[in-house]
RNA sequence: GGAAGCUUAGCUCAGCUGGGAGAGCAUCUGCCUUACAAGCAGAGGGUCACAGGUUCGAGCCCUGUAGCUUCCACCA
């Protein structure tokens, strides 16, 4: 027979266990089509690549969820992979720094991913073998992407679609561009964040006559392109002076004044100067008002060579020059210091520029509405449900989103131009010749937003555009779990882009989580440097730990604190676990084999088949329930408290007595214990495969083994309750005899009054073996002078220990547990006084608080009868 | 400006549709009891932020207040 370890050490089997699984196959998901099919989306990671406990906490609940549902006899499809693009960004950087001369130790990224990978075998499982099967183009082993396969194939096949439908337009807008990367931005890339600056307070004069008007700006710079100054059309102060002409300082070029809505006039001086080609708003306004675009800046933000004064200063070079020069002219009236938000790049922190330039935009109107009624209608639902808000708020106040990058990395956006006739077109073609003059076209050297591709998630890895039979059979896809940071990034465009081009949900459920912080609270962050690796978290306490800590303890969509001391309390509970295991496994003959349960249960057997019959029961409705937390707590409880400290060592006796009760004993430890390692499956994979195979030793494995249901031939529940009340009174004797400080060593005889003689004659050795019990007498009356005593409802117990006993000490005491039961008394009598309680509330409840008043009195009794005994 | 979340034991957090306040860690007291000291048996510790309301009954539902956090928008 094989053995457990001595002591528990994940890394000893954590990489075998995983190697194993992955040589069965048992991550593979043929299509059968007998059973429902269970599909779950896995996230694709940041740009970055970067790996952090965001993505534990997300492959954790992934892998929970997806064990869960194939032990329960689910098709299940971990949805493959990583977001093509961010693979191909790896890629090609490494390529790109190879092509430099770099060695492999100083590229580092690439010993990343390898690392990610490592870690990704470690933790749980990806489904490879069905990444090829799906004919995917990510290939692990050589870690590079194919961009004209798989994915690209989606890609493009989706923005020819979008593009002759009129969903994607080429046009000149004002857009986010970061002077750094060079490249345009979403709105959704952009971080505001409070900077303080100032507030320049200017007068422009009016050409005709010495008056001017007052502003305020807060980028004196862009004044350079300034095209014209609005008031609020309903601005009595300014009203007359609509249409007049005014001299822009420093420039000397003659802007007009116009009224526009945009325009607050409570805001500073209700004056406004208009720079359509650097602000949003402006370029609204200037729109509407046929305002002249006049650019100042080049791409890198610096002020262009049209004004030579300050051609080639940055921009706050230029900001610098050009105040001072206000000053010179007298158009500086004052300055005050302001904080105010301002637009920076998420990847590199850059101020953002807005800038006008010819970009691709997706119309997002027409694709917003089928998603928000899609989540309206519950074909999508977000748990817990308020993040529905979130989804709402965004979609309702869309904006075209910008989708050309101008950066190297990605999918080439599939348009070509002609440079000789200006011809341009729009083709899933590689290489395309002008329809009109017949020459070679350039293809658009700009690449898509990650978010476009990653949109297509759902379905392109299932062969999308083809009608494959996976993607028939797997999609729609069941559930997407994320946190919530980043619904807007993914989570919405897979809802609009999946209902545009297959017309069905992507997913029927979206599971949010939190973040996982600091032990202080504060967002993991590379600047901070205060990240945890979860890598280093496994070779320290074990993917298990690390596992059932993410799982454990918080509910979903909150934020949690990722604290040591946690993950070595779930690291404890496996080594609880791993030890119940050695002493069930230590008692067992060499040639055991399991048979199911014996006929001839005992009580103690009874009570513990019966909680663990409900626990299946509350652990699979808490999972239904996406209550991974909950489900957790409830295993962890059962496991440890009812029966590691109570159930192994009431079966210790019979197993000392050996013969048939030990052979009894053994199976129900053996049946429980299956039964608990197949609950505790999914939440800790590892350590429940380790010790099946050992344990059962026929060559199966618990990751194929179906999931515990309730059983109702298990239901015992005369026995249970009957057995509370023996381990009522073991525990009551403890509690005697620890405030006496009796030591365990002295045993002491106990006599035990009650009216259910047979159910605690028969539990006598219990008494002896966890109540210290030298041995008990039964009866239905005694009177024992200086004893101390125990009482439950059930029973009265003497326990004389003459040389300890103190009368006064032993009066005092059961003085307060006759106060304690006395206040349960007024508080069970008082409900049950009120007519309003007996009118209104669930006569199940009215009985219950019933049972529980008598339970009371019947110890009251029993403690009144004792103090007189004293007296 | 709009929205969401949080406030429960010394710390970190649970508490499912309202029915006598829970866990882990920490603290204190006993125990090396033949699976486990990464353990066992006990104990102490809470006006569930505050103020109202609904209800027979509120940590939970409603209204308001305060503090903290986050997201969105952004007025030059």
């Amino acid at each position: 027979m094989k053995e457990l370890a001595k002591t528990y050490s994940p890394e000893k089997f954590e990489e075998k266990i995983y190697q194993e699984w992955m040589n069965r196959g048992c991550f593979h998901a043929e299509i059968d089509h007998n059973k429902t099919p269970y599909t779950i989306v896995i996230p694709p990671p940041n740009i970055t690549g970067q790996l952090h406990m965001g993505h534990a906490l997300d492959e954790t609940l992934q892998d929970i969820l997806i064990r869960w549902k194939r032990m329960c006899g689910y098709c299940t499809l971990w949805l493959p992979g990583t977001d093509h693009a961010a693979i191909a960004t790896e890629a090609k950087i490494v390529a790109a720094m190879r092509e430099e001369g770099l060695t492999k130790e100083e590229i580092g990224r690439e010993a990343f991913m390898k690392r990610a990978w490592a870690w990704k075998e470690k933790f749980g499982g990806r489904i490879v073998e069905q990444l090829k099967k799906l004919g995917s183009s990510c290939d692990w082993e050589r870690e590079r992407f194919t961009m004209d396969e798989g994915c690209s194939k989606a890609v493009k096949e989706v923005f020819v679609k979008y593009y002759e439908k009129g969903l994607i337009y080429r046009g000149e807008r004002i857009i986010n561009w970061c002077p750094a990367c060079l490249t345009s931005l979403s709105d959704a890339e952009v971080n505001y964040e409070e900077q303080s600056g100032y507030f320049w307070h200017l007068r422009y004069k009016f050409k005709d006559s010495d008056e001017y008007l007052e502003l305020a700006t807060t980028r004196p710079e862009t004044l350079l392109g300034d095209t014209a100054v609005a008031v609020s059309p309903k601005d009595s102060r300014y009203a007359h002076l609509v249409g007049k002409t005014l001299i822009l300082p420093i420039v000397h070029r003659e802007i007009p004044v116009i009224a526009d809505d945009y325009v607050e006039m409570d805001f500073g001086t209700g004056v406004v100067k208009i720079t359509p080609a650097h602000d949003p708003n402006d370029f609204e306004v200037g729109k509407r008002h046929n305002l002249e675009v006049i650019n100042v800046m080049t791409d890198d933000a610096k002020i262009t060579d049209d004004y030579p004064k300050y051609a080639g200063m940055d921009r706050y070079e230029a900001r610098k020059a050009i105040v001072k020069d206000l000053e010179k002219e007298g158009a500086l009236v004052y300055t005050e210091d302001y904080k105010h938000n301002v637009g920076t790049c998420y990847r590199c922190g850059t101020t953002v520029e807005p800038k006008v330039s010819t970009q691709w935009f997706v119309k997002m109107k027409p694709l917003a509405q089928p998603a928000i009624d899609a989540v309206k209608q519950k074909q999508t639902k977000f748990v817990p449900e308020r993040f529905d808000k979130i989804y709402y708020h965004w979609l309702e106040n869309i904006k075209d989103w910008c989708i050309s990058r101008q950066i190297w990395w990605g999918h080439q956006i599939p348009a070509f131009y002609c440079d000789d006739c200006k011809e341009m077109i729009v083709s899933k073609e590689n290489a395309v010749h002008c329809p009109k003059c017949g020459k070679l076209m350039r293809q658009d050297p700009d690449t898509l937003d990650t978010w476009f591709s990653s949109a297509l998630w759902p379905f392109s890895t299932l062969g999308y555009p083809e009608e494959t039979e996976e993607l028939n059979y797997f999609y729609p896809t069941n559930t997407l779990v994320t946190g919530y940071d980043i619904i807007f990034f993914w989570v919405i465009r897979m809802m609009f882009s999946a209902l545009e081009n297959t017309g069905k949900v992507p997913f029927d459920t979206v599971l949010i989580h939190g973040l996982v912080r600091d032990a202080e609270g504060r967002k993991m962050s590379k600047s901070l440097g205060n990240g945890i690796d979860p890598l280093e978290v496994i070779d320290k306490y074990g993917a298990d730990a690390l596992r059932f800590m993410l799982a454990t303890g918080n509910a979903p969509g909150n934020d949690m604190r990722y604290i040591d001391d946690k993950v070595k309390a779930a690291r404890n509970f496996a080594n609880k676990l791993w030890n119940a295991s050695r002493f069930i496994m230590m008692n067992l003959p060499d040639n055991f084999i399991f048979n199911g349960l014996p006929e001839n249960l005992t009580i103690e057997d009874k009570w513990v088949i019966s909680k663990f019959n409900r626990l299946a029961q509350e652990v699979n409705t808490n999972l239904e329930a996406f209550e991974l937390g909950v489900a957790c707590s409830k295993l962890y409880d059962f496991i440890w408290d009812v029966f590691c400290d109570w159930y192994i060592e009431l079966t210790k006796p019979r197993i000392q007595a050996g013969g048939q009760a030990k052979e009894s004993a053994q199976a129900v430890l053996v049946w429980t214990m299956q039964g608990m390692l197949k609950l505790l499956h999914p939440f800790m994979p590892f350590i429940t495969e380790e010790i099946w195979q050992v344990l059962v030793n026929d060559g199966s494995m618990i990751m194929l083994e179906s999931y515990p249901v309730e059983d109702e031939t298990l239901n015992f529940t005369k026995e249970e309750q009957d057995f509370e009340k023996i381990i009522a009174a073991i525990k009551a004797v403890r509690n005697t005899r620890t405030e006496l400080n009796v030591p365990p060593s002295v045993k002491a005889k106990l006599y035990i009054e009650t009216e259910e003689t047979e159910l605690f004659a028969n539990a006598g050795i219990f008494f002896e073996k966890l109540a210290s019990a030298s041995e008990i007498e039964l009866g239905k009356s005694f009177s024992i002078p200086d004893c101390a005593g125990a009482v439950t409802a059930s029973a009265r117990i003497f326990i004389p220990m003459n040389e300890l006993v103190n009368k006064e000490k032993e009066l005092e005491r059961l003085e307060k547990e006759r106060q304690k039961v006395q206040k349960d008394i007024d508080f069970l009598s008082g409900k049950l006084n009120n007519a309003g309680f007996l009118a209104k509330a669930p006569e199940k409840l009215v009985a219950a608080e019933k049972a529980k008043l008598a339970k009371a009195q019947e110890k009251m009794e029993k403690i009144i009868q004792s103090m007189n005994a004293y007296r």
